[in-house]
DNA sequence: AACTGTCGCAACCGCAGCCCG
DNA sequence: CCGGGCTGCGGTTGCGACAGT
């Protein structure tokens, strides 16, 4: 349209830093006169500056609701969650978390949520596991690509599949395809766990006996049995001296033992066609089991809570959602329609294809 | 102590949408 | 309906603080 900005120079507007006397200046108006037609409040105030900068100033850091410090993990994991549904909607997440601007909350995204999502592989775009991180060679060797597997008789053409692996990367189908044969080449080594080692997905080979020792009481005590991938006792038997190593405290255990770059996973191989999503918040952790109806079930598991400081889920007590991994819509026990599974589960998306095992028509 | 590189945050910029005459 | 003004939003930048050498 052509409209000449409203904050140029050409009336010596004063730009950059503000001084506390001009801070005041605007507090003193706006408390006496309010705030609004911020074009004439400057001249009004007596400042030299332009409408734009006051409300900016005004709304990013001298509102009297502004809660400042750190962002604690109930803020932080919210910020995760509506970001996954919401995208770069600053203002819109903003909303969700009194006394947070939109300013502050892009920063912090910024700085320090996406770094530490791109340092775990994870994608903060679509907050799923970047497919360009992982080795295409382990997942090719995996279980489902060796000669006994029910995957050896569909005749997949693995220069095909290879062919794709740039293409796969902007291919939702293909990355949930890959996450999924990653998962069953860790499930291939007899190990029920996946440890996701976030610092360097390539290196997810070498499993850290030590953390598996820690996390395997964690999904064995009664506590967990509801929410477990496990749908007998005689599976849960797999699993030894799961009375001596359950923790005292389970949310101190969590947050003490972990580093805040593992992920842990516990997984059986499935198909599914609709899932129970659940989120438990006794555990201080945040839990999502995808339960089945077909008679395999699987699960996923994460443990959010060691991201940075210990602390609670911020759903609200009891809280049971459904997923329907047709629809893509989560509904909680209220019937409200979620516009996105990620508000109950985390940051880590885990759909498995309705048809898992006809890969061809993911490539 | 001095220099350099990195990080974090406040502020700016440009665009888009809404409102109103 | 149209055009100008205003506001809000998201991306980007600049600079001070801090860490490392």
């Amino acid at each position: 349209m052509g409209r000449t900005p409203c904050c140029d120079n050409k009336n010596g507007l004063k730009k950059g830093p503000w001084t506390s006397e001009e801070d005041q200046k605007l507090i003193d108006y706006i408390q006496e006169h309010g705030y609004g037609n911020w074009r004439t409040l400057p001249k009004n105030a007596g400042l030299q500056r332009c409408g734009k900068s006051c409300r900016l100033r005004w709304t990013n850091y001298l509102r009297p609701d502004i809660k400042r410090g750190k962002f604690s993990f109930e803020e932080e994991e919210t910020i995760i969650q509506l970001h996954s549904i919401l995208g770069n909607k600053w203002s819109a997440i903003a909303a969700r978390l009194p006394g947070r601007t939109d300013n502050e909350i892009k920063n912090y995204w910024n700085t320090h949520i996406r770094k530490r999502l791109l340092k775990m592989g994870i994608d903060p775009i679509t907050h799923s596991p970047r497919l360009d991180l992982l080795d295409i060679s382990s997942i090719l060797n995996s279980s489902m690509f060796q000669n006994n597997s029910p995957l050896w008789s569909s005749q997949i053409n693995l220069s095909r599949l290879l062919g794709m692996q740039q293409q796969s990367l902007i291919n939702p189908e293909l990355v949930k395809l890959a996450t999924y044969l990653f998962s069953s080449n860790q499930q291939q080594k007899n190990n029920p766990y996946l440890i996701i080692q976030q610092n360097n997905v390539q290196e997810n080979q070498c499993f850290d006996n030590q953390v598996q020792d820690q996390m395997a009481p964690l999904v064995q005590t009664s506590q967990f049995q509801d929410i477990l991938p496990f749908s007998s006792d005689a599976q849960l038997m797999q699993f030894p001296n799961m009375e001596e190593n359950l923790p005292a405290n389970y949310a101190n255990f969590s947050t003490q033992n972990y580093q805040m770059n593992d992920y842990y996973v516990p997984m059986q191989q499935g198909s599914c066609d609709q899932f129970i999503v659940e989120k438990n918040d006794a555990s201080e952790a945040t839990t999502s089991t995808f339960q089945s109806n077909n008679t395999t079930n699987l699960s996923y598991q994460s443990v959010i809570s060691n991201l940075s400081t210990p602390s609670s889920s911020p759903a609200p007590p009891n809280s049971t959602s459904k997923y329907n991994a047709n629809s893509g819509s989560c509904i909680n026990n209220n019937g409200d329609d979620r516009e996105n599974m990620n508000y109950c589960s985390s940051m880590l998306k885990f759909e498995i294809p309705e048809n898992i095992w006809d890969v061809d028509e993911f490539i």
